[in-house]
DNA sequence: GCACTATCGTCAAGTAGGTTGACTATCATG
DNA sequence: CATGATAGTCAACCTACTTGACGATAGTGC
């Protein structure tokens, strides 16, 4: 028996907003494997939204994901045994490695604008328009860049 | 080299959802460490919350905390072995243990109380009042419950 | 042209924070 | 009072990282 009256201590701005983000994610990867991209509920999909259309350097992405970069290689060697990316030697630096989206990886890329777009969508009918972009101006002064 | 006029695709309202998250816990953890709570920082902290002012059952620790009991057994063990909580036999149940904090424990306690509101109250001031509260609304229509 | 140092990707091992499965002790029910 | 459910525990495993060491290539000062 969980008595509900206790008052728990986790309705915070830290929790909501932690709730908020948890729910996005959710509602996001549940439309990305309804499109068939099981893979996208794994942390390897965390590196398509660093592959440009014209392939990304290995060590650019590891730059900008802020993970190191034996992480950030697993998470590749893992989407190219899966036919999402594959890579190519840097014609122009010999150490260099460049990751390239497959087909299959361009549809996914496509798919997650998609399921973005879908799952603003709903949020936005949820709070309207104009809440909606209060709450992104908000957000924008909580988080890290201005 | 690093080209920033790219668009790398991550400045939607989920990523700001999670940055925004992102940056109250770690302004949060920092409050708790220099309080002198360093292992703030660590999934042991989760718990917390969850232990009332007159100690809690183990197993209602699960039922709300939405992991494993096996999981949230080994927090609480390491919580134990670190002297923030005790356990005692249920009186009223011979399988049950009433996890209790300590008098360290009590001290994080109140002290996250602390931390919490300090945070809180820099964000008030980032946004202004009535920001803030539009912000926390919106943030429960997103979330789970109402 | 050459030593020196930095960077790129890789191999390996370790860690944090979980998971599932199997088991014992106790409780609640018909 | 047999049967099934629940509370906690022990163990093995898994994911998503980490740090350390290393060879190959690149850029730099001299």
């Amino acid at each position: 028996m969980v008595k509900q009256a206790d008052d728990f201590r986790i309705d915070h701005v830290g929790w909501r907003l932690w709730d908020a983000a948890a729910k996005w994610k959710e509602k996001f990867a549940a439309e990305m494997v309804a499109m068939g991209h099981d893979w996208y509920a794994e942390a390897r999909s965390r590196v398509v939204p660093y592959v440009g259309p014209k392939g990304t350097r290995q060590s650019d992405i590891v730059a900008r994901m802020g993970v190191s970069k034996q992480a950030v290689q697993q998470l590749i060697l893992d989407l190219e045994e899966s036919g999402i990316v594959r890579r190519e030697p840097d014609p122009d630096d010999g150490r260099g490695k460049i990751v390239h989206f497959t087909e299959r990886g361009l549809t996914a890329q496509r798919d997650s604008q998609k399921a973005k777009r879908k799952v603003e969508a709903e949020i936005k009918a949820l709070l309207g328009d104009e809440d909606f972009e209060r709450l992104v101006s908000a957000l924008r002064k909580i988080g890290s860049d201005a």
